[in-house]
DNA sequence: AATGAATGAGTATTCATTCAT
DNA sequence: TATGAATGAATACTCATTCAT
C-alpha cells in the first residue's frame, strides 16, 4: 500500500516529499507550487494532474506524516510486557518522533493554523489523536486491571500523556533552552509512574 | 503603562484590538491591513504610522496577550496557602483562559506557525513561558521543602504542567469531541497531585 | 462528400459534431480541447492528428455549418414559381433554421468575434453570404425580367434581405423579448412585397 | 453627467476609453488587465479600485458605447419635417456611426459573443434596442396617422430597420467586397420608402 | 495626525500542444 | 491509429506599503 508503484503512486510520493521540504523550510503560504515542482523534479503543470490544490497537497502531506506516526504506534504495541514498559514507550516514540524529525514539527504549525479555518485540514490529526487515545486506553486500562496501576480515567489520561508530548514539543520549538529533552522525559516517566502505578501495600 | 493615555498609546491599543479580531477571524495571512483599519475605525495609512508592517501588528498582538496571562499569574500569587492549591490554581487559570477565549487560541497557532521562520515572533511567547515555569518551579520547590510534596525536578515538572495545558488545547482544537474539559481537569488534578504528593507514612 | 466514410472523415466529423455541442455550450475561449474529446469519445492527443489546434476546429466546425445553409438553398431553388414565393421562402429558411438551431447561433457569434483579427475564419461566412446574394439576385432579377418586381438594384435588395435575416437573430439573442417571431416574420413579408411587388396599373 | 468630474469619474473615462482601445484591437480574451492599464496611463492594481473584474470594465465599454448612441438618437428627434425623413436620417445615423467607427463594430461582435453566456452583458443593448424601437415606432405611427404611410406594424418594422443596419454591419465586417455603403444604404431608403409611404390615388 | 489614491511585485491555476509509447 | 503524461507560457487579481495632500 505504501509501497504501491503505480506511476500514479509514484509521483504522488515524489511530490509529497518535495512539499514537506519546502512546507518546513518556508511555511505554506511563503511555499510556492512552483518550488515544490522543482524540488519534485516536476513540471508545475504536473502537479495539477495528481492534486486538485496547493491545499490539496498541504493535506495530503499531512495524511502522509500521521500515517508514519500510526504505523510506529502499530509497531509498538506487542514487545513490552508491563504496561508501565509500554506507557513510557508510547511517550518515548512520541517525542522521540517529534525530535527526530524537527521539520515535521514545523510543518504541524502549519496544519494547526490552517486547520483553524479548514476543518478538513484537521481530520488526519484528529484521527491519529483518536488512534493514539485508543491505544493508551486499552494499554491503561489493562494496567488497572492487572492491579499494576491505580484506577484513573483512563480516556483522560490518554489525552494528558498525547498532550504532554505535543505540548513539549511546542515549548521547545518556541524556546530552545527551555529545557534539554533528556531531563525532561526523565521526569515524565517518574511523574507517570507516580501518578499510575498502585501502591503497594506496606508491611 | 496599560493604561498610558497618550494618542499613541490609544491608537495602537485600538489598532491591536481590531488586528485581536481580524487575526482571528481570518488568520494571518488572510487578514488585510485594510480590514485591520476599517475593523478599528482609522484609516489604512494611519496604521503605518504605529506600526513598521504587518508582521509588527501581528507581534503586538502577541505581546499583548501573553502580558494578560503574565497579569494573571501575578495577580493568582498571593491568595492560595497549600503548595497543592496553588498548582492546581495554575492549571486551572492556564486552561480557563484558553477556553474562556478560544479566538485567542486561533491566533495562538499563527504565533507559533510564524515563529519557527521568524525568531522575534517567538519571544512573547518564550517571555511568558519563561515566567510560568519560574512562577511554578518556586511554588513546587516550596512544596517540596515544606515535605508537602516528594523531591521532584521542579523546573522539568514546571514545563511539563505548561505542557499539559498547551497540548490540550491543541488537542480540543482540533478535535472538538477528544474530551470534555470537566473530565480532563479533574482527571489533570488527580494525576499532578498523585505525582506529586509525598506519601503518608503508613501505620 | 459529406457522407465519405474513410476512418478520416469520420473522426473529423465526430470531432467536429463534438466541439459544436461544447463551442456553443462554453463559448470558443471556455471550451477546452479536452472536453471537445471527451464529449467525442476521444483522447486530447488524437485531436492533434486530425486538426491543427483548437482554432483549426473552430474554423471546420464553421465551415460545417456554412455547407449545411449551402445546402439548405440549393434544395430551395427549384420548387416555388413565382419570385415572391422564392424571396419569402428564401427569408423563411434563413429565419427558420435560425430558431431551429438556436445553439448554432451561440457559436456564430463566436465565429463573427474570432473573424476579426483572423480573416481565415471570416472566410466560411463570406463564401455563404456570396451564395445566398447571388441566389436572390438571380431571383430578383428574374422577377423583375418577368415584370412580377418592380426595378430595383438586385445585388444590395440581396444584401438588405440578407441582413434583416442576421439583424434578427442579433436583436432577439440579446433581449428575447424584442419580438415575437411570427410577427416579426409577417412583417418582413409585407414590407418586402410591398417594396419590391411593381404596381399594377389603376383603372 | 458625462462631463461629471470628479477624480473617479476621470479616471473611470480613462480607463474605459483604453480598454475600448484595446478590445477592438485584441478581442475580449485575448486583450491583457495590464494592457489597459498601460494604455490608460495607470497601474494596474489602480485599475481595480474602480471596476470588480475585466468583466466589469467590458460591460462599462458596452455602457458608454450604447450610451452615445442613445444620445444621438436623442439629438436627432427634432430636426427633420416628415416621417419619411426622420426615418431616413435614423437609418443613416445608425448606419454612420458603424462606419465612422469601425473599431466600435470590433468589440460589438465581442459583447454580443459575451452575451450569450452573460445575461447581464446583453442588458446595454438590450435597453439600447428599445430606444431604438420605441423611438421608430413613434415615428411611423405618426407617419400612419398622418397618412404619409400605408397601415403597418409599427413595432416590428422598427425591429426590421434595426435589424437591417446591424445585419449589414455584420455582412460588411466578414466580407469587405459585399457591398458599398453608398449603394446598399440608396437601396435601402428606395426599399424602406416604397414599402412604408401611402399610395396616392391615382388621377 | 490623518487620509486614501496609487503602485507593482507576486502566484495559483489553466490548458493548448507535444511526444514517448 | 491512439493514448494521456508531461510541459510551461500566460494572466487576472490581491494587498502591503508609500506619499502627496
Amino acid at each position: 500500500m505504501a509501497g504501491e508503484s503505480t506511476l500514479e503512486a509514484k509521483r504522488r510520493r515524489q511530490i509529497i516529499a518535495a512539499a514537506r521540504q519546502v512546507f518546513s523550510r518556508k511555511g505554506y503560504d511563503a511555499a510556492t507550487v512552483e518550488e515544490i515542482a522543482d524540488t519534485a523534479g516536476v513540471s508545475k503543470g504536473l502537479i495539477y494532474n495528481y492534486f486538485r490544490s496547493k491545499e490539496d497537497i498541504l493535506l495530503a502531506t499531512a495524511e502522509a506524516l500521521m500515517s508514519r506516526l500510526e504505523e510506529h504506534m502499530e509497531r509498538m504495541s506487542t514487545a513490552k510486557v508491563t504496561a508501565s514498559d509500554k506507557i513510557l514507550a508510547a511517550q518515548h516514540m512520541h517525542t522521540g518522533e517529534m525530535i527526530k524529525q524537527w521539520d515535521f514539527v514545523q510543518i504541524m504549525f502549519e496544519f494547526w493554523s490552517e486547520s483553524v479555518r479548514r476543518p478538513e485540514m484537521a481530520r488526519p490529526y484528529a484521527r491519529m489523536f483518536r488512534k493514539a487515545r485508543a491505544y493508551l486506553e486499552t494499554v491503561i486500562d489493562n494496567g488497572i486491571a492487572s492491579g499494576e496501576f491505580r484506577p484513573v480515567p483512563a480516556k483522560e489520561v490518554a489525552s494528558l500523556m498525547i498532550a504532554m508530548a505535543d505540548g513539549l514539543t511546542v515549548q521547545r520549538m518556541l524556546d530552545a533552552r527551555a529545557f534539554t529533552w533528556r531531563n525532561v522525559s526523565d521526569a515524565m516517566d517518574d511523574l507517570l509512574l507516580n501518578a499510575l502505578l498502585a501502591r503497594r501495600k506496606e508491611g
